[in-house]
DNA sequence: TATGAATGAGAGTTCATTCAT
DNA sequence: AATGAATGAACTCTCATTCAT
């Protein structure tokens, strides 16, 4: 069995090799321009070695979305656990957990909120897809189990918790995009801090009691 | 003078029966996977004659967000001209008013809010690049206003209005991206009009003082 | 017959009008760059105009030739009528013929040594072709007698004077483009005079008995 | 190491085999005319393979001449180092040696010659020009030094000997490409040989003191 | 498992030429 | 005669993907 595991890690291992260079190319140039020769020289293998270990281009760039769910997933949880906090605490936490998953990588953030509602969401394998779904899934879950939580005790106002998850996911999602425009226009500007303090102090008004 | 009059109605013409094309393929295909031949044979035109009319592909992509912009700053217009309506109310007719953009044409608004934050963006000429950013700040800055009004009138929390007018921007593309996103999994979820409405109740509570 | 005499005087009018912008621009951009669009545009002219007067691209293009052509002819037919002149004498006064005709301008006259031994004369119409083909022949008769001469008079080595001829259109031919060439590396080099007053030195040395 | 050495083989294998066909296809129809399909399939290669080994077509073009032009230097390498020879039997022998040029490869030769003063000139890789310009330099250094020996020894007259090489390199192009032009309109016409004798018999007359 | 040369379909774009007005 | 919008074939070049080694 070692021989398998170690096989098994060492697959692995490549996996996130190609990844990391994917996220590199893909950040530096977008879906579009970046070839999967670039890539594979990043990575320094041969382009054919892609293939050995994601499906296609398509399925690569979404891979990248897995991680940073994953994270996301993870802040989620401990948010979830954590007791003796008021509503108003747990959405700041929220809001502080939303800008932690942005700072681990901005780029690639950006790249999957690309992907949501984009053409290359269809030709994903099912396999990919079912898991995104199912990271997604979760962490929007979660979110509705924090509004779900103030609402029982009286705290926030009653609204359907999963369409207060949808609106501050859509939130944080419109905010990175439109922050991430601006910047593109003008390179100097980058307010995405302040937008987001500003959104989830008037949401957390807007949800109170 | 007839004749140069009616030479440019039908030159006009032509540039929307190019628009109406490009705007049904970028729908059903994405802007990677349409191709100017594709949105040629739509038009029932030649590929050259495309060129005759936009630049090249990218400016046709750009030009359909022109005027779903010129609608939304009509809209916004009549807003702010509006009188004998306290805060509360201009935020509701707000929120009716960007639903009317995005009934006016979501195909073009989503088109649009991918367009924003893409590499594209960069491509642009900058004649056209100027003319959409024109119109996105006139809109912002209407948008601010109305903030501005009720912050003077202290009916509405003391933020900084230009702030104010990027989360509703950011809000509303967020709702439509990721309620696009739903339905691109599963075709039978349409909640956008119920969580903009949502949305905006939260809004409304959170910016009243 | 007046009306048709000046419509005739007209239309090689429009004629000189199109030479000129085509002559200006193949200069400037070169054969293949040179669009039909920019000539009608330099000749103020619609594209279609060009095609009422001349055959196709190639035509117009082998047209600028035929000028160039002619001021050869009258310039070699000035020498050839030219009297006391020792066949020294002769030979100086041809390369100065040639050099006068080189400065009558330059990038014509580089344009039709191009055109020569080149795919483009293969598609001229035979009319065109048959023209070009007159004056070439007349310029190098005129030219072998001027060397038949010094040979029945016994100041030149008895040599094919045809043969000769040739030697001077190549040599002639050769130093344009040459010289043209480095030019195009180092804009700053022109030595054509030189060249050709050395080159015809040693030819007049070379063809003396 | 071996399999390394028969990789690079190869690899020189498949660029001559492109070059053998580019110089084929370009013969036929000249440089405008020939597409990188028509080569393509004349090398038995797909079309993305030419840009594998050549930058574009403009290179492929031009890399035609460096072959040409290796041997041309080879040929006048031997000429410098031949000894016992007065400058008469050297410009003879300098005659020959651009004859087996022309001989070696007339086709390519004359593209050399288009190439030179056209517009691609400009279009090539700094790299590639550069070659081809140490190559051409080196190779009229050693016409040069031709003449120097003999104006040193006083056999021949005291001219610049980079403007005679200038001249014998004119001289030597304008034969070939007005003698091909002659040919392209007779296809019987063949007088280089002769033509080339004769200016040479003139030049060696010409420069002798 | 990894390679990387080769593929070849297909893209965006250009432009000589035509023809209804 | 002149126009100029429209054509559409043809071009160069790219790049995701494959497969023999």
């Amino acid at each position: 069995m070692g021989i398998q595991e170690r096989k098994k890690r060492e697959k692995e291992r490549r996996r996130q090799q190609i990844i990391v260079a994917a996220k590199k190319i893909f950040s530096e140039k977008g879906f579009t321009k970046s070839t999967m020769e670039d890539i594979a020289q990043e990575a320094e293998l041969s382009p054919g070695t892609l293939y050995l270990y994601f499906k296609n281009k398509d399925e690569l760039y979404a891979s990248l979305s897995l991680r940073i769910l994953q994270y996301l997933n993870i802040r989620l949880e401990d948010l979830k656990n954590a007791e003796n906090m008021d509503s108003q605490k747990k959405i700041a936490a929220l809001k502080d957990a939303l800008y932690d998953v942005y700072q681990f990588d901005p780029l690639v953030l950006i790249s999957m909120f690309h992907l949501q509602s984009s053409e290359t969401l269809k030709n994903l394998s099912p396999d990919l897809l079912a898991d995104i779904m199912k990271l997604s899934r979760r962490s929007l879950r979660m979110m509705a189990q924090i509004f779900e939580e103030g609402i029982r005790r009286g705290t926030l106002i009653n609204k359907n918790p999963t369409a207060l998850a949808d609106v501050v996911w859509a939130l944080f999602s419109g905010i990175v995009l439109w922050e991430e425009s601006k910047k593109l226009i003008d390179k100097n500007k980058d307010y995405l801090k302040q937008t987001l303090d500003i959104a989830f102090e008037i949401l957390s008004r807007g949800v109170t009691n």
